[in-house]
DNA sequence: AGCCAGGTCTGCG
DNA sequence: CGCAGACATGGC
């Protein structure tokens, strides 16, 4: 844990042609730091960020002219792993066009329900706070360009995101990290892999509750792993399964419900047209569509699902992350219920 | 100290 | 369906 050593690993940054050059706005701490993966470490001194990919252990730096490169640690970088670096960062992807396109589809959205609801009996009897990060959707937008969609290992993705209900990111951050020095096979001094399913299936409930931390999630972990390791010639194919039938398979899966079978589609099988509903998500869209708070009626999360299926289309996966992130940083951490009372006072 | 967390599961009307 | 509680753990 503690590096007492002055300077660990000083390694000089391999020459250009031996790095997986990123674009050019390419944002590593929306990108890498955000809620999608889980497994990166952001360098407390230098523009570094030092992750887990496969079996590799990759670094992404900053070049002094400020363009963002990738490179494996400890080995060198064949072709087969520039491809692996290539198709995890999803570098086929044009992101400033869909970035573009996210822009308009958001604003539409945003004015569409701003006229809906200056019809509403609601909005006269409670306006809307004219105080909102939604107020200059554009600016806002425009910080989150160099955001993308990294394109996981799907049973990774699994675990991470069945451990990620009810808890908080940096703990999701150390229990996956825990699980990959438990069972992953070791990659480097301090780094693993991410186990394989046969891997994880070995463990038992009390190893995961009391080494690995993961509370009440152990007997969901437990089964999943086993079950994925027990039927994994079908999982291995599951990526060619059409969306609406792979959703069906995951839902099945224990510790799966509709939120974090909806992660897996996304971050894990790559499925755009997915869009999570979080505590988070579900308060920026809220806000963005300037719905009136109760006692007006809320909606299902079903309903805002279908919306957003109608206004983003095969670009919800990412208008959610969008969302997400500008919630993470631009929302109070808790929306505060209705006031009551004041408190009661000590006599 | 107490509340909350990228929810899910279970059991009830 | 919709709703209420429980649920381990640890950060803030």
């Amino acid at each position: 844990m503690s590096s007492a050593a002055p300077n660990p690993q000083r390694l000089t940054p391999p020459a250009l042609q031996n790095t997986v050059p990123l674009p050019a706005n390419f944002n590593p701490d929306l990108t890498l730091c955000g809620g999608q993966a889980f497994r990166w470490v952001k360098s407390p001194t230098q523009p570094t960020y030092q992750g887990v990919i496969g079996e590799q252990v990759v670094n992404v730096s900053q070049t002094s002219s400020g363009g963002w490169y990738a490179y494996p640690l400890t080995c060198p970088l064949t072709a087969t792993l520039r491809q692996q670096l290539w198709d995890y960062f999803d570098l086929d992807r044009d992101y400033v066009s869909l970035h573009h396109l996210l822009v308009e589809r958001l604003t539409s959205l945003q004015e569409h329900y701003r006229q809906h609801f200056q019809r509403s009996p609601w909005y006269t009897l409670q306006p809307p706070p004219p105080t909102s990060p939604f107020a200059n959707l554009f600016t806002l937008l425009s910080q989150l360009a160099g955001l993308r969609l990294l394109r996981q290992p799907w049973f990774e993705v699994m675990v991470s995101f069945v451990v990620s209900a009810n808890n908080h990111l940096p703990r999701i951050r150390q229990i996956i990290s825990i699980i990959s020095r438990t069972f992953g096979q070791p990659i480097s001094p301090t780094a693993a892999a991410f186990p394989t399913p046969a891997a994880l299936a070995t463990a038992t409930p009390t190893t995961l509750r009391h080494v690995c931390r993961v509370g009440y999630r152990d007997r969901y972990l437990y089964h999943l792993a086993r079950h994925i390791a027990r039927h994994l010639p079908f999982w291995e194919t599951a990526a060619s399964l059409p969306t609406p039938a792979l959703r069906h398979h995951l839902l099945t899966l224990p510790g799966v419900g509709p939120k974090v079978a909806e992660c897996i589609l996304l971050f894990g099988f790559h499925r755009w047209e997915a869009f999570p509903i979080d505590v988070w998500v579900r308060r920026a869209l809220l806000l963005l569509l300037g719905w009136p708070p109760p006692p007006a009626p809320q909606p299902t999360n079903r309903y805002l699902a279908a919306l957003a299926a109608d206004a983003f289309g095969p670009c919800a996966g990412l208008a959610q992350q969008y969302l997400f992130e500008i919630a993470r940083h631009h929302l109070p951490p808790k929306q505060k219920t209705s006031p009551k009372s004041s408190p009661p006072l000590k006599s």
